[in-house]
DNA sequence: CACGGATGCTTGCGTATGCAACGTTCTGCC
DNA sequence: GGCAGAACGTTGCATACGCAAGCATCCGTG
């Protein structure tokens, strides 16, 4: 009864295309609650707590622009204009940077500093609960494992971001 | 040695800190390839494809406006711009309901079918590249299920308009 | 040393988004 | 029957984004 093409119905319900769904809702639900959960408790917007968190990890707490683009998900120009306002706020300056005057440092400031160290804690109890909450800890270690081998496979640019040593240069 | 509170590098450091980065990352990978193929081989935003598979999988290939909308990541009032496009492409067309004359349906036009039903099968075999080059079977089983009870518990939304019998009606 | 190409950041423009406000229709309660 | 409140879809407004163009700077080659 199989033919060579997949039927209209072997094709709409397919498990790869399930297991896809399932990422994108999931990802979805964690965006909005992140979001929801960080604006209300810290003041601070998911995206911006993405770009302080990077700095806050790095060694001098200063990244050139196109790197955090790169670690983030924004554009060159999406990353200017995130900054331009993270700089309003006081929670980042720009500075030059020495051996390359085309390149901008983005730096933390003593304020932004304080307003992520802040928000942290809130965060990862957040995290703890949302995911404490359907996974023992064994799962948390086989679905950390298979997560980082899907995103090495679909997502190299961030891979190599995070990995020992990279951050390009 | 240690103290009742995290210290700063505990807190950056947080093994589920990176377990949410590593699903964030998957899924912008995933989201910019998926979009790009898509674009390049049907013509079609992935934005589109979402929509009009939700309706091609729908009997009578149809759905309320406010059910389209829980089913995505679209507020009511981006649904309404992007059935607005929909429609002008010729893709879907909006019906009264009769039984409820706040509600209107989106319904999928025989072009709108003939062009998922075309977009399909590329994108099912790209998601077998992405998906099959990194797992072995056993694995994309469990994967799926770690995901799926996930999704449930951040998405409780999503789950319930998947549920058999679900879509609120 | 000079020059063409590449790199890094910023701006103009068009577009998509969400929130809040609005008009219409349905529902529950008296 | 009638009225207050909720639900549904659409629109005005402000905002954020990406792409392409532009300017300044660096690098490789002759």
């Amino acid at each position: 009864m199989s033919s060579d093409a997949p039927s209209r119905a072997e094709l709409l319900q397919h498990p790869l295309l399930t297991t896809i769904g399932l990422i994108i809702e999931a990802h979805a639900g964690i965006a909005q609650a992140v979001e929801q959960r960080l604006e209300e408790e810290c003041g601070l917007s998911a995206q911006w707590f993405e770009v302080l968190i990077r700095l806050a990890r790095t060694p001098g707490q200063r990244l050139r622009m196109s790197d955090l683009a790169a670690q983030t998900t924004l554009s060159a120009s999406g990353l200017t204009r995130a900054v331009d306002r993270l700089e309003a706020a006081g929670l980042v300056c720009r500075e030059a940077c020495p051996t390359d005057r085309r390149s901008t440092y983005a730096v933390l400031t003593a304020e932004g500093e304080q307003r992520v160290m802040a928000g942290l804690p809130v965060h990862v109890r957040h995290a703890e609960e949302m995911i404490s909450s359907v996974f023992s800890p064994a799962e948390v270690a086989t679905f950390t494992d298979l997560v980082r081998r899907l995103r090495d496979g679909v997502n190299p640019a961030a891979a190599q971001a995070s990995a020992p040593g990279g951050l390009g240069h």
